[in-house]
DNA sequence: GTGAAAGCGCTAACAC
DNA sequence: GTGTTAGCGCTTTCAC
């Protein structure tokens, strides 16, 4: 790469000083009329591009939001990345992109090290808390970060958007129940994932709430992945053939149920009913279609960047003081074929 | 946020130059045990954090590749989105993300300015070539650019890394025609994705070859989507009803071929046989499951990233002299129900 | 081993 | 309207 031309350049090329090229680049009002058009002709002829990292150094904006996230193999994940994108750009934001694979094993702390190291006006940290770390390791070093947003589980002491899941599930169940299913079963994501636990509590909450038990041996746990899903099914099974329905915490989980109830020659939805959870775009393509949770994930991506653009925007002493925001999303139930009961 | 400690702070504190403050940061051998511990310390308690932008300032270095991606929603760029992040962690770099939305109408010019003057180490380009103005539009400002890596077409002109689209697809019309399928119709994908053309003129070369004529009446276009597969091969099979199998661009819009088959009572293989393209994950989970074409997308992403630092570690003056780098991955036939005729 | 001086490319604050 | 001065936070160079 050739070395590029800087302002000072424009500026002796032009006969100016850099202020005065400074101001054209920034398209101030206060320069003349035939000023600007000579040092504009200049920075095309140059091929001058302003250094955004020192403009940052000087402005102590950077324009970048810090996006921490993970399972961008799986739909709901990459979905939300493009709702944040999208907001980006709209916005005037650019994105820094950190993925992490083991959410687990993940050290807080020094992620947000890094990205506040860079600059970042704020981050949006979009994977699963494990346990409850999250108030210990971040609440003592919030006064040395960014603003920062998290899309999950939502907690008085930090800003949140996140969808509510638990209600989700409740959806799922009740129109299980509504339907004439007696025995529900559920297979849920990996338990690191909040997600995964908000469903499953849904889902226990619904059955509690219509005189059930439920028991923990209705549950079993997949991957989010359709063959996690198959397997899933065939432990719960069994152990309680009895079971006519399942509450699937996402699609491609539900569609390994579906590999499972063929094999077993298990009608779908006579023999078995099937919920899942996401809605994602080919779930309406499943034999039979699938019935399923659909959320609002792109939405989800464009509030979290309207929030923390707010958080970033508001003046730095009132900062703190503030009471973080919550943003909570509501998902909705798609009726299809998968627990239709003539 | 609260202002967060400087080198210089750091070095006021602790009674010594800044200098020896940045070697200690630095992990530099020449400073004495004792004066390091003792900085290293006053490092923890302030919570000093080095402002890498300032740093890049200076060493013109970023370590960031900006990576300029589309259709994320889908399993191929999104996979190798992972591949290029796993690998960029691995070697150092972080990664800055533009998604554009609408390739055609994308202005390649601007985005890649907009990069260079984010000071950006190295561009990996994965967004499709809208006919052949990559050429006309990139080259005349290849040198006031970063060194930049396509993911796609290959061009003498630049550095490329791909994968061989043509000989995926051909590997699916020989499989359909050694299975005994006669009329093999085509679904590809948007017009304006290379991958969906070259896996069309794969489809040509390969029934070509076969002493076939590629009837353009026996192609049509869908979205990559379920819905425009279902919609694809609805209008295939009007024009033909002989058609007796698909290759279709890709799993998704395979699905939707399914769908299709079983509202018109076609069995799956026997009366129409289908090849997918991608191998994603639920892909094994259609059913009948799917015969279709594997690629390694994580490691074109892993590839792409080991190149473009290759670039970029590389003398500036021999950068220009050098010829442009070419990686073309193959992908694999993955044998499955869909095209299996006892 | 350590420090002083210079400056990366740019903008803020003020002077004229 | 335009220029001057100062400095963002850091590393480089070279002196001691």
């Amino acid at each position: 790469m050739v070395k590029k031309a800087t302002l000072k350049e424009v500026a002796q090329a032009a006969g100016v000083s850099t202020q005065t090229v400074s101001r054209v680049v920034n398209q101030r009002p206060d320069v003349a009329e035939d000023t600007r058009a000579h040092i504009q002709e200049l920075i095309l002829k140059l091929g001058y591009q302003p250094n955004t990292i020192a403009r940052s150094l000087i402005t102590r904006r950077t324009h970048t939001l810090g996006v921490v996230a993970t399972g961008l193999e799986y739909y709901g994940p990459s979905t939300i990345l493009v709702g944040i994108q999208q907001e980006a750009e709209a916005l005037g934001f650019s994105l820094t992109l950190l993925l992490t694979h083991e959410p687990e094993k993940e050290d807080f702390s020094s992620t947000l090290f890094d990205l506040a190291g860079r600059q970042v006006d704020g981050i949006l940290w979009a994977v699963p808390p494990v346990g409850q770390n999250r108030t210990k390791t971040v609440a003592p070093i919030l006064h040395q970060l960014p603003p920062i947003l998290f899309l999950n589980q939502p907690d008085p002491a930090f800003s949140v958007a996140a969808i509510d899941n638990r209600l989700g599930a409740v959806l799922a169940v009740d129109h299980l129940l509504h339907q004439g299913y007696q025995h529900i079963g559920m297979i849920t994501g990996p338990e690191t994932w909040w997600e995964a636990a908000e469903r499953r509590a849904g889902w226990a909450a619904a059955l509690t709430a219509a005189g059930q038990h439920p028991d923990s041996r209705l549950v079993s746990a997949g991957d989010w992945t359709a063959a996690g899903g198959e397997r899933a099914f065939l432990e719960l099974i069994q152990h309680f053939p009895e079971l006519n329905s399942v509450f699937v915490s996402n699609d491609q989980m539900a569609l390994g149920v579906y590999k499972a109830a063929r094999d077993l020659g298990k009608n779908i939805p006579d023999q078995l009913g099937i919920v899942g959870f996401d809605d994602y775009p080919e779930a309406a393509f499943f034999l039979p279609s699938l019935t399923t949770i659909r959320q609002p994930l792109r939405e989800l991506g464009a509030v979290a960047v309207r929030e923390i653009v707010k958080l970033i925007q508001c003046p730095k002493d009132l900062h703190l003081n503030q009471l973080p925001t919550s943003v909570l999303l509501k998902p909705q139930l798609i009726l299809r074929e998968s627990t239709r009961i003539k």
